[in-house]
DNA sequence: CCCCGCCATATTGTATACAATAGCGCATGC
DNA sequence: GCATGCGCTATTGTATACAATATGGCGGGG
């Protein structure tokens, strides 16, 4: 999109991601306009554009604020993702290239060397990327938009800050199960892991979420 | 939302699924202002929601047109409907109480006095209504949303006009299956059962649709 | 004859002014 | 003291003017 409406957009998407303003925060376009020193218009588009990726909500009177995810609402999320991802990965078995399977192995290299660090945002970088290149792989454009505005949440960014090096490791291992049967082009089996993969994921966040707040 | 943008919204989606506007028709928003008697402001907004629902396509240039839906988009949009509303039924077993049941009863009885019809509208309204209460009992808001903006696409209306009787009796048939599975709560059956019923009609969409155009 | 680049213009993007409306506090009456 | 209704104010919705940009045609060159 064009260049105003792409500077709010990631501006405020920043704020809130990286925690600037805290969930329930009111954001009101006017002041949000100043801070990214454009008008209300391309704001506008921007908070409606983020209110889709449920990283803002509005009320009826159309007051917009950082949205607030409930325990209810990351089960569902998790529960969402666990079924498009499973999908994509039984999609992606059968279509993905050589060089695909290769970058995944880089990236889960990638992984890997995190394991040895408590550097949390090298591991979700590395992560969000192997998880990108399965889905580019599933060949499927609403299942990518679909996905895309379920993941990267901030109450996932938050509590990942709080994940063990276990994490680290169970994610190289289950990220490795799938690269094989991508290379044994199983899907049932590649849909299987990814499945099972983001239902562990939220149990480790559910495990490390219980004392936040 | 607002009204001024609302009515844009309604009027513009009318002229894409009634068909007025054929597939690849530009959209200029100044036109669609003066036809809704409103400012390009609440058109831009409207045309916005209406590509978030995959009805409006854009241009790099950002010119809109109506979108245009290949058979490789509407194999995509059936596969994720089987496994969204499979899903969304699994769901609803567990949760839906018995006044949604009788609605889902009497939504069926209106599809199955089609049956003796040929009144593809009136069928439409039905299965349409049906599947809405069953996403209701699912009550996962983001499930919702995803599925809405995947069904009510013109490509489906239009190929619809050419279902027979046979179509209507098989979905009256396959409806009354599901309801059996939410009488017995039972997740498993409601879900195979829907996720079987999508998959059919995305077959006797297939059948029908080979000599459009 | 075809291709490429430039220019006119159609179309969208942004800013700003104004209108509508929702929220909120205060005063008033019970 | 508390509820309730009114009016002010903060905030969003809409319209319009202007700026930026893509598009398509036309002319020149290969």
């Amino acid at each position: 999109m064009s260049k105003a409406s792409d500077l709010a957009y990631a501006r405020i998407r920043q704020g809130i991601t990286a925690g600037e303003w805290s969930p329930g925060t009111p954001l009101r376009e006017e002041e949000l306009a100043a801070l990214c020193g454009v008008s209300r218009t391309p704001v506008r588009e921007a908070l409606r554009r983020l209110e889709a990726e449920y990283l803002v909500r509005r009320t009826e009177g159309a007051r917009s604020f950082v949205a607030d995810w409930s325990a209810d609402d990351v089960a569902e999320m998790f529960a969402l993702r666990a079924i498009l991802e499973g999908h994509a990965a039984a999609r992606a078995a059968t279509r993905i290239t050589p060089e695909a399977i290769g970058k995944l192995q880089a990236l889960n290299a990638e992984v890997h060397a995190s394991c040895g660090t408590d550097d949390t945002d090298r591991f979700l970088a590395a992560n969000r990327g192997f998880h990108a290149i399965v889905l580019e792989a599933a060949a499927s454009p609403r299942l990518a938009q679909m996905l895309g505005a379920l993941v990267e949440q901030p109450v996932v960014r938050r509590t990942a800050q709080r994940y063990g090096r276990g994490e680290f490791v169970r994610s190289h291992a289950e990220h490795a199960a799938l690269i094989e049967a991508f290379l044994a082009r199983d899907a049932q089996w590649a849909q299987s892991t990814m499945t099972g993969h983001i239902r562990r994921a939220f149990h480790a966040f559910v495990a490390v979420s219980g004392s936040e707040d």
